[in-house]
DNA sequence: CCTACCGATCGGTAGG
DNA sequence: CCTACCGATCGGTAGG
């Protein structure tokens, strides 16, 4: 009478886990996620919880994985077949302001890399690095793209792609706070904006 | 033999506790701060540390209420005596930045109230109302600074201050996490000059 | 401000 | 995937 399932029920249970991982750690951070906490969530043993990935530091960066892909489907994908530059920053940075958009059910406690960021940057070891590479990945990504527009013309010459970026990640940050932390349904409107004014997208500009 | 001592030296006593704590608070979070750490940390008991307090979460905004004077006095007093306006405001946006540079020992984790914002964000109770509160009163003070500003011919007219606010705000999240978790020297740089652009002083802005 | 203690929970392991 | 268990630590209390 063994419970043992196939490995095709395995994969699905420590499916199960990550989802449920993902939405704990939004909202009670990644240091936060306990065993015992997500084993009563999803009706298992601690044991068959943990067993699936060893250490709970595993499960940290599996839901980290996790949470990377969710990104990367929701924001870069779609804007994937875009022409690049300003057309396809301008569809990222829309599909960004959607994710950390409310509502969200699978980040009931706003952006998971904005959590972890603040939660491990004090700290050393491979949840701090992971959370740091991917959103190294990501700021370079935006740089390429707006590298790509001031050689296209789209933006003026003496534009600062890095510079850029850094204001508009800023942004980011500062959306994930209004809605989190105040609840602003005006924060949207207020990134777009600053959006346009950022990229140069408001009105034509002198070079 | 009573080690008990006198109101001045109880005082001493809880004012280290609460230094530690901001300290702890810094790299850990509030949640990651706990009253055994505190204990070992400051060579007491824990019955004696959580004397002073009654509760964890008294401690948690014992430590926030201290965070805040000291925000208070390195930021906003040093610049109460200028003159109202761009002049005040761009002395406190750059103590603000020295408030987030690093090597500052009160804060070796980095800007306290974006983690405890983070870290709260999805919970009810007085330690994310208290958050919430200081982040609301400083916000609300900048938005003043740059009214003044306006009214008095320094920004152009359609200047929006809230807008403007925002957009600040997302400079100095980026700030921090550019600091804590990537240790780029170059982040203080790009604030000032994401300032200097915003709030128009790097050139003469047609109105 | 201490010692001594409480029940609850932590991450993790043994063995099946 | 389970039961049963480990030592450590959690916030907090009693009593002095």
């Amino acid at each position: 009478m063994s419970p043992r399932n196939t490995i095709a029920e395995s994969r699905r249970t420590r499916q199960r886990i990550i989802d449920r991982s993902v939405a704990i750690a939004s909202v009670d951070g990644l240091a936060g996620l306990t065993i015992g906490r997500l084993a009563i969530d999803l009706s298992m043993s601690k044991a068959g919880v943990l067993g699936h990935f060893g250490t709970k530091e595993a499960l940290q960066l599996a839901a980290l994985e996790r949470a990377s892909a969710m990104f990367t489907s929701l924001v870069w994908e779609p804007a994937a077949a875009l022409p690049p530059g300003l057309t396809r920053l301008q569809a990222v940075c829309e599909a960004w302001i959607a994710f950390l958009d409310t509502e969200r059910a699978e980040f009931p406690g706003g952006c998971l890399f904005t959590a972890a960021s603040v939660e491990f940057d004090g700290h050393t070891g491979p949840v701090r690095d992971t959370v740091a590479r991917l959103l190294t990945v990501w700021r370079r990504r935006l740089v390429s793209e707006l590298r790509y527009a001031v050689e296209a013309g789209e933006l003026p010459s003496g534009a600062d792609p890095e510079q850029i970026v850094f204001e508009l990640v800023g942004l980011y940050l500062n959306l994930n706070q209004s809605i989190q932390l105040f609840g602003d349904t005006t924060a949207p409107a207020r990134t777009r904006h600053a959006l346009a004014r950022l990229l140069g997208t408001d009105q034509p500009r002198a070079d």
